[in-house]
Order: C-alpha cells, then structure tokens, then sequence
DNA sequence: TCCACCGCGATTTTT
DNA sequence: TCGCGGTGGA
C-alpha cells in the first residue's frame, strides 16, 4: 500500500491510537495536547469541520474524503472537551451498521464517555421516541412497525374489498402514492381537502388511503413511512413533548444528508427549533433544569445542527429524497458554515479520474474535484462478455487472479444495478467454489418460514395487530379458510372489538365444531404465550427464544414443516431453527431486551447491515446498497444500456442524473482496483436480448480503461471481427489470453452506432449450448454429480472450458474442489458436486 | 377446504 | 424463467 499522509482513511482498520480516558475528568487546561491528538492528522479542512462551533455546519464531503473521520472527531470533541454530555448528542446515519460503526470509533476516541449518546438511523430514532410518547398519539407502547411486505398485504385485502383493481389501481401503485403523500407529510384529510372529488379515480385511492389509515391505526401499528411524519406530527402538535428532545439534542449530526426526505428533513427542522420562554418555563416548573440554558430572552436556543453530503451522491430521489435538503441548506439555516472535502483517501487517482469526468456530466451541479495524493495506481479493466454468464465468468476468473495475488476475498465486491442480475453471476460462482454473499437479495427475515413465525411473535406482542392474526390463522392449515377469516373480521368490526377477541369468541359465531375448536385452541396458545411475556408474571418474563419455541411447537408449525413432501420445507425448517438462534444470541446482546425489541430491530435491519467484514466471502450487492462502502477491488457489472441507465429511469424527470451518480456512486467505492464488465446479450424474462454497451462509459477517458475484451472488438459493424471472436468456439473469451486489445478500444471507440444488425450474430450461439448446463436456481434442483471422484491427474471434460487435467483436490464432501488445468482456458477451480463435468 | 394444474405478467433501486 | 392467482376437481 503506497503511504498516505492521513492514517485514517473512511473505513481502515487501523487502531486508533489515541485513549480518551488519559486526561482525567476535568483538566481543562490540561485538555489542550488531548485535543491536539485528537485532531493530529487531519488535514486543513477535515479539521476546521471537525472543531467549528456555530449553530449550523455544512460539510460538503466527496466520496472517500473522511467524513466519518471528521463527524467522529468532532463528536469526540465535543465530548472531551465538556461541551456536551453523551445524552446531548443525536446522530443520524444512513443504516445500523454505519451506527455501529461511528459508536465503536467514537468509543475507541474517548471510551466509556459515549455512552448514552443516541447514535441511529431515523428510523430507529423515531421509533425511540415514538414508543415513549405513544399514548400521547392513541397508540400504545407495543405498537407493531409494518414493513412493506406487510404494508402490500393490507393494501391488497383492501383493493379487492373495493373492487379498486377495476379502476386500475395496482398494490404497488397504491403503496407508492401512499408511501409519497407520507413522505411528504400529507396526512389523509390535508389530501382529501385538495382532492379532485369529481375524479373518481382519486375518490377511490381516497377510500383505499382512508381505509389503510384506519386499519393501521385499529392494528396499533405503523408503518415504515408513518415512523418519521408521525414523529413530527407528534412534536407539531404537542410542543411541550417536542421541547423534551429540543433540550435533550444539543448537538446533532446527521449522515448522508442528501438522501434526506420532505419528512426527515422536517424532523431535523422540529429537533432543531429554538424554545419558547412559555414553554421553558414550564419545563423548569417540571423539574427538567433548563434555566441554565436560556439567553437573556428566556429561549432555549436551538441544538446545534451539522450536516454531511454530497449531491453527486444523492441516489434516491425515487424514494423521496430531496436533493434540495442539501442544496438549499444555506439558505434553510442562514449563517450556516460550509465546509468542503475534496482530498479522497480511498482510491487512486485513475479511479478518481473516471469517477470525476462521469459525473461531470451532470449539469446542474457545483463543480468539485476529487484529487488523491496516492499515485495513479493501475487501470481501470474493462470487458465485454458474449452474455451474462461470459461476463460472470470474467468476474469470477479475475476475482481468482487477485485472489491468487493476496487479496483477500472479503476485500472484494461485485456491484449490480438490479437483483435479477445475481443469477449468472451466483450460477458461476457456485461452479467456481468462489465463496461469496448476497447482500440484501432475498432478505432472511423476507422469507415466507420467518414471516410466519414472525408474526406468531407479534400477535402475541401486539393483540391489537389483525395484520398478524390473519396471517397465522391457517398456518400452519387448521382448516380455517377465508370464508371463516371474513366472518371472524365481520364479527369483529360489528362488535367493536379486536379480531384477537373475535377469535376468543369462536363459539358463538355459529360456525362448524371443527373450525370453532381450531379457533379456540389458536387464541388459547397466543394467550398463554401473551402471559409468557407479560413482566408482571410472577415467574418473570419468559425469554424471546422460550416464547418462540413454544409457540412454533404447540402451533404445530414446525412439525407440518418437517413433516411436509415439500423438500423445500426442509431448508424451511432449518430457517426457522435460525431464527430461534438469533433470538438467543438477541438475549445474549441485549439482556434488557424484550420481545418488543426484538421485534424493533428486525424490521428495521437493512440490507448493508448484514456485511460482515469478517466474513472472507466476497460480497455482491446492489448500487444502491454499495452507498457509503469501500473494497480494494470493486466489480461493475451490467454497464449496459437499459440497465445502466435501467430504462424504467428513462422518463422520471432527472433520471438519467441520478444514474449516472449511480454508477459514480459504483467507481467511487474502489480504493485500488476497478473493472467495468458488460454484456453483449443479456438474459430477461427467460428470452435472451441484445444488450448496448451504457452512454456512461464513453464519459470516461479512453486511456484510464484497459479493455481486455472491449465493446468495439465484441461489437465490430463490419462483422467480420466478431464472427471471428465467436468463431473461436470452446474458449468463450473468458478472460484467457485474448487479450491485448487496449489499443483498439482507446483508438475507435464503438460510439459511432448502435449497429443495429451488429451482433445479431450473438444470438447464433445461443442454440448450440443445451440448456440443462445452465442449472436453475442455486435454491432448486441444481446439477448433482453424487459422488464422483477425482484425484489429481484424472481427465475431465467442461461443457464450456474443454477438456482439462485435474492438478489437486481440496475439501471435504459435498464441497470437495477440484483444481484443473484446462487446455484452452487455463487453471480453474471448480466445485465438483454441481460443476457440468465428466470424467474421462 | 385443499391441492394440482395452467396461464400470464413482471422487474429498478430500499429505510 | 419463475412466481402468483385463478380454476376445477376431490
């Protein structure tokens, strides 16, 4: 690793060296060289962030430029030098594992001071505050937090209630207009007074809002969206609660502030807001000192507030972000300071080049320019696979290669813009006996099994959750069918109560003994579990882990999953004992933590907290998910058009921007070493299509990428090249020695046409490859060799690399690799239970 | 009520 | 390609 002037880049490992405790509790004069090691090896700009004190703070942080270096020295800061108690300190950070992260380095600055600060996501923060206050706003304390999987599930029994699907309304279409207004904090009788009531498509989403309102509120539960607008409903309406948190804040921090919301934004605003004299001095009357705090006109001022971005970093306007949050926050905070980084400590000059000259493009933007003091490094690798799989093959080979060179597999990511693109990639690194993770694709805690036992739990935390009770009435099958789910609403609806009560009275509904008895014994079992967790049990509150087993097995679930013909159940049944591990080691983390916050933290888990850098796999990811990570090696795959820019981007006003900060977001990821891969077909909706190499690469300078296979020689109009190139069968280009082609690829660049006939040619390869090589889902019926054995020596064939020699045999079992020398491809490594070999 | 079969539609990104 | 919803028979 070349030296850098700052020891601490974003992510390093390095430890820090400094021990917060060394300077005693109260030498304020001997503080001084404390903070001088504090701030040692920032630079100018990383250290005028860090120490400046003012009511408002703008740190304009390109990527791989220390924020979080800066964000948690000056946390530190604030800490050792008494200008804040741990519980002042509110910081807000994009996911849980960045909020770990910031606590444990925040923690290794100054030690055990930090504890009590609140260090969060929004959403956690909210959920924080609003279980506290939940009476306030008719909830109770157990309230459950719907997720979208559930907000679909309510949205869709409330559509066909309607009959909305005839007017065109779609669950998802549905959920994101709700989803919008929320974030937008349109509550449902602001968007009725501006409603077009002679439209009687927008009388009906009224209904189907005001219904989906309502059964939130009678399920006691919120959803993702409501944690933030109902915060600040809550400090809106009740200013006496909001200056609570107003004093408690004094310093605010908030990450990523570009991808900021309406909502979020809103609530930074309420936090931040100065207090009344009338009301501070009721706070005084309670007993909260504050007097202390007050300037000559009696206010409370208002917490100081700092913010970090980056608008070429903004990639989810679709979700709601507000660009403007950032661009605007002078003028929202007049007097605000603004700091800008633009020295990276991650990435080489190269990767930044790239990076720098893409984003350009975008237009309406500040100008800044990421520099590096590390050197130029090596250059970007560039390759055009015949398709996805090609493409893959190219991955997993050059993941091998830097492997074999040292580096170590965790310190490797492959990027995707869109989860279906995992396939190819998944099919060959299983081939490969590559080990690696997906991020975030089918989320554990997504699966049917878990939300099943899920929803066991929170029928029991929640009673009020109908949500839930449905969901598990007939699972596992007791012979309760919808006709018996809808009388158990009706009866519900009709009396006034709960549908945990209507259960309750199974046996004056009239309906069959069977039914009826079935009935009972459910509410029977969420009752007993309900005293279970009830702390006022002589015996004490049972734990998570007990609650769950008992309920998995007296519901009988577990046994119909065993039991089952289905061999999926079977993983099935392994996911759900997974899930009792997790509650145990839940316990083990938090020994206050109840059943409610456990389910707390499950819904709001996303899906970069699952990385663990630890793990010595490589990992694959989304885009968007990459945000605020980094890998030595970084893998851009799908650089396509379509893709990248993914087509459904092509009529959203600003989509096209916001994809190119996409993939600025992907180069920018890359401490040393980036390779951009496309495809030239592109497998979709099971039909292979032609795909176009992206507009975004031609932003970037020919001479910075090294095209071992490049667009134009894939891709030649005339033809004649890439007949030649398909033409050399067996070898499939992967990656071997066909190389060399970096000249051709800076010279004529292929952005000359979109060659329509061009490479039609692709497809003519397609039928010779029978499609049984290509084995399903990883999930489903993969190809199985049973036990065939190999020793070093033996001759085997490959349905795509050829006949090769078996060198060596490494593992055990079902994942016993073996290590062959192809004729044609070179040295492989291949799992040998699936991999589509034959001996000779 | 349950299960097997068939046909169709979908796909952007996620706290 | 796959998963979902709808249909029809037991």
């Amino acid at each position: 690793m070349t030296s850098l002037s700052n020891p601490d880049t974003s992510n390093s490992a390095t430890p820090i060296i400094l021990d917060g405790r060394q300077g005693g509790p109260s030498g304020d004069g001997g503080s001084d060289s404390a903070h001088e090691r504090l701030f040692a090896g920032l630079n100018p700009q990383q250290r005028e962030a860090a120490e400046y004190r003012g009511a408002a703070l703008l740190i304009v942080a390109g990527a791989g430029s220390g924020k979080t270096s800066v964000l948690t020295r000056r946390i530190a800061g604030l800490l050792q030098s008494r200008e804040a108690w741990p519980s002042q300190i509110l910081a807000i950070t994009f996911t849980n594992k960045a909020a770990a992260e910031m606590r444990e380095r925040v923690q290794a600055l100054v030690g055990d001071t930090a504890q009590g600060m609140w260090i969060s996501t929004f959403h956690s923060a909210c959920v924080r505050i609003l279980r506290r206050e939940a009476e306030t706003i008719g909830k109770t304390q157990s309230f459950t937090i719907y997720d979208s999987g559930d907000t679909r599930a309510l949205l869709k029994r409330i559509i066909k209630g309607l009959d909305a699907d005839t007017l065109g309304f779609t669950v998802a279409g549905a959920a994101a207009r709700i989803s919008k207004l929320k974030n937008e904090l349109t509550d449902i009788e602001t968007y009725a007074r501006s409603a077009n009531l002679s439209d009687p498509q927008e009388v009906m989403f009224l209904e189907i809002f005001r219904q989906y309102t309502r059964q939130l509120r009678s399920a006691n539960a919120f959803d993702f969206d409501d944690l933030i607008a109902e915060t600040v409903f809550l400090f809106r309406a009740f200013p006496k609660v909001a200056a609570l948190y107003q004093r408690r804040f004094r310093h605010i921090l908030v990450d990523e502030y570009q991808d900021t919301n309406h909502a979020q934004y809103s609530l930074i605003r309420e936090l931040t807001m100065p207090i009344a004299p009338a009301i501070a001095d009721e706070l005084e009357a309670q007993g909260h000192h504050v007097d202390r705090m007050r300037d000559p006109l009696g206010v409370i001022p208002g917490a100081s507030l700092t913010v970090v971005g980056d608008s070429d970093q903004s990639i989810y306007a679709f979700r709601g972000a507000d660009i403007r949050n950032i661009v605007e926050f002078e003028r929202d905070f007049p007097g605000a300071k603004v700091v800008l980084l633009e020295q990276n400590y991650r990435s080489t000059q190269n990767i930044l080049s790239a990076a720098n000259s893409v984003i350009a493009n975008n237009f309406d933007r500040k100008d800044k320019k990421l520099w590096t003091a590390v050197g130029d490094g090596d250059k970007i690798i560039g390759f055009t696979g015949y398709s996805g799989h090609d493409e893959a093959q190219f991955v997993a080979d050059e993941i091998e290669k830097l492997h074999a060179a040292g580096m170590a597999y965790s310190e490797i990511a492959v990027f995707y813009r869109t989860n279906a693109q995992t396939r190819a990639l998944e099919e060959i690194f299983i081939r490969s006996a590559l080990p690696y993770r997906i991020m975030g694709g089918t989320k554990f805690y997504e699966r049917a099994e878990i939300k099943d036992a899920m929803a066991y739990l929170t029928a029991v935390a929640n009673p009020d959750d109908a949500l839930a009770l449905r969901r598990i009435l007939n699972t596992p099958k007791r012979g309760i069918g919808p006709a018996t789910e809808t009388q158990l609403g009706s009866y519900a609806d009709d009396n006034g109560v709960s549908f945990r009560q209507a259960m309750r009275d199974a046996g004056s509904l009239g309906l069959g003994p069977k039914v009826t008895a079935a009935i009972l014994q459910l509410a029977g079992l969420l009752d007993t579990a309900t005293e279970m967790v009830d702390p006022a049990n002589p015996a004490g509150a049972s734990p998570v882990a007990d609650v769950l087993t008992y309920l998995l097995d007296e519901s009988g679930y577990l046994d119909a999953l065993r039991n089952s013909r289905d061999p999926q159940d079977e993983a099935r049944a392994e996911n759900v004992d997974e899930l009792v591990a997790v509650t145990r080691e839940f316990a083990r983390n938090n020994p206050d933590g109840g059943l409610i916050d456990f389910l707390t933290e499950v819904s709001l888990v996303a899906a970069a907290d699952e990385i663990d850098d630890s793990s010595g796999t490589v990992s694959l990811m989304t885009l968007h998910t990459a945000k605020g990570l980094e890998y030595d090696a970084v893998f851009l795959t799908g650089i396509e058009e379509d893709l990248l820019p993914h087509r459904m981007s092509a009529n959203e006003p600003g989509g096209p921007a916001e994809e190119r900060r996409l993939f600025y977001v992907g180069i920018t990821r890359a401490k040393k070493r980036l390779f951009l891969s496309l495809a030239m077909t592109r497998a979709q909706f099971g039909e292979t299509a032609v795909a176009m190499p992206s507009r975004y690469l031609q932003e970037i300078p020919a001479d910075l990428i090294d095209w071992k296979q490049s667009p134009g020689t894939a891709n030649g109009r005339g033809g004649s090249q890439s007949r030649a190139l398909n033409a050399r069968r067996p070898g499939l280009g992967s990656g071997s020695g066909s190389s060399g082609s970096g000249s051709s690829g800076s010279g004529s660049r292929w952005n000359d046409s979109p060659g329509s006939g061009g490479y039609g040619a692709g497809g003519g390869r397609a039928p010779d490859r029978p499609k049984a090589e290509w084995p399903n889902r990883v999930t489903g019926q993969v190809r199985d060799n049973g036990d065939l054995e190999l020793v070093a020596g033996d001759r085997i064939r490959h349905s795509d690399f050829g006949d090769g020699r078996v060198t060596a045999v490494t593992g055990e079992g079902a994942k016993r690799v073996a290590h062959v020398q192809f004729e044609k491809v070179g040295a492989k490594k291949l799992l040998i239970k699936i991999a589509p070999i034959e001996k000779l």
